[in-house]
RNA sequence: GGGUCUAUAGCCAAGUGGCUAAGGCAAGUGACUGCAACUCACUGAUGCGUUGGUUCAAAUCCGACUAGGCCCU
C-alpha cells in the first residue's frame, strides 16, 4: 500500500515559504498545515508574519492561531495536532502542505517520532531550574552523565535546558533519554513526505530580513505588543517570539526605537541562520534556489 | 594658524614597560526529540594609525608625520 504524500516547504524567515505554500496548493489542490511555533498563539500577528486572510487566497490554513499567549506549547502536541490535520485534509482527498520555519516541529513530523504520554512536571523543572541558577549546574550535569552518558555526548557543561531535560526524563519514566529515542522512532513514517528547503543567498536573504521587520514597525508591531501586554498575564513561551522581546524592551524605556528596530534585524538574522543549520542537516531534501 | 585629546579585528573596547594582546557585538561553522523565534559549543589581530628613537624587552615611554574630535584665533 502506497504511503499518502504530503509536502514539506521549510526555509529560514523571510525567505518566502508562505507565499510559495499558497501557490503550490492552488496548482496540486492543497491545503496548509503551519509548522511555526509562535503562529500558533493567537493575537501574535504582525510580529509572527502570519499570512492576511488575503494572501491566504482562500487556501485553508491550519495551525495558526490555535492557543492563548498564556498557555504553553509543545512539539509532541504540535505532532498530534498536525497528523490530525493531515489526516482531515487526506480525508477530503486533497494534498497537506506543511509549511513553516520551526525545524524542531517539522522532525517529529518527517521521522515520525512519537512522543509518549507525558505531563511536564513544572516543579521539579522549576526546582532544578533553581539549582542551576545557583551556580550548580555542574552538579546536575554530572547527575545527567551518570544517568545518561551516551545522550550527554551531545550536551555541553553549560546547556542548562538539555540537561534538565535529561534529568526530566528520567524521574518521570525511569528510562534515559537515549532509550526513549530509540523507542520513539520504532514505529516508521506513516507518510511519503517530500521535503522541500528553500535555499537563498545569505546576503539576499538578510536584506529580505531587515525590509521585513521595517514593514512590521509600519505595521503596527508596537501597538500589537501593547495590546497583547494588556490583554494577556502571563508569556511562558510566546514572548520568547522575535521582536516581541526587544519591543517590550523599548516599550520600558531601555532603549530608543532606532536601537531597538536593529535589535530586532540583528535577532531575526540570527535566527534565519540558526534555522538555515537545521535544515541543512536534513538529507533526502530538495534544495530551492531562489535567486529573487 | 595656535592649543589639546584620541588612534588596538567589520563595530564597541580592556590593556599604561616583561608569559602566546581580555571581553562584548557582528560574521562564519556546529549541536539540539517534550520551552525551539529555545538552549548551547567552536572559530578571528605574527599584530595595536605611519615612521624614527630610548630599552635586554614597547600597544604601553619619547619625537615626527597622518587622520579624527574638542577648544582658541
Amino acid at each position: 500500500m502506497d504511503k499518502p504524500t504530503v509536502i514539506v516547504i521549510a526555509g529560514p524567515t523571510a525567505s518566502g515559504k508562505s507565499k510559495l505554500a499558497i501557490e503550490l496548493a492552488k496548482k496540486v489542490n492543497g491545503e496548509i498545515i503551519s509548522a511555526d511555533s509562535m503562529q500558533i498563539y493567537k493575537d501574535m500577528n504582525i510580529g509572527t508574519a502570519k499570512v492576511s486572510k488575503e494572501e491566504m487566497q482562500d487556501i485553508k490554513h491550519y495551525m495558526i492561531d490555535v492557543i492563548s499567549p498564556e498557555e504553553r506549547y509543545s512539539v509532541s502536541a504540535y505532532k498530534k495536532d498536525a497528523e490530525k490535520c493531515i489526516k482531515e485534509i487526506l480525508s477530503k482527498g486533497k494534498t497537506p502542505i506543511i509549511c513553516g520555519g520551526t525545524g524542531l516541529y517539522i522532525n517529529s513530523l518527517i521521522y515520525g517520532i512519537e512522543f509518549r504520554e507525558e505531563k511536564i512536571d513544572e516543579e521539579y523543572r522549576n526546582e532544578l531550574n533553581k539549582i542551576a541558577e545557583n551556580g550548580r549546574l555542574d552538579e546536575l550535569y554530572n547527575k545527567a552523565l551518570e544517568i545518561d552518558p551516551e545522550a550527554m555526548k551531545k550536551i555541553s557543561k553549560n546547556d542548562k535546558k538539555r540537561i534538565i531535560r535529561i534529568l526530566e526524563i528520567y524521574k518521570k519514566t525511569g528510562k534515559t533519554k537515549t532509550q526513549q529515542d530509540i523507542e520513539s522512532r520504532k514505529n516508521g513514517v506513516e507518510y511519503n513526505y517530500k521535503v522541500f528547503v528553500i535555499n537563498m543567498d545569505r546576503e539576499l536573504l538578510y536584506d529580505r530580513i531587515n525590509k521585513r521587520v521595517d514593514q512590521m514597525i509600519n505595521e503596527g508591531l508596537i501597538e500589537e505588543v501593547k495590546a497583547i501586554l494588556k490583554k494577556y498575564k502571563k508569556f511562558p513561551t510566546a514572548m520568547q517570539g522575535l521582536g516581541y522581546k526587544e519591543v517590550v524592551n523599548y516599550l520600558q524605556g531601555n532603549v530608543s526605537k532606532e536601537e531597538m528596530v536593529e535589535e530586532v534585524k540583528m535577532e531575526t538574522r540570527r535566527y534565519a541562520k540558526r534555522q538555515i543549520t537545521w535544515f541543512k542537516k536534513n538529507k533526502e531534501t530538495y534544495l530551492l534556489n531562489r535567486t529573487r
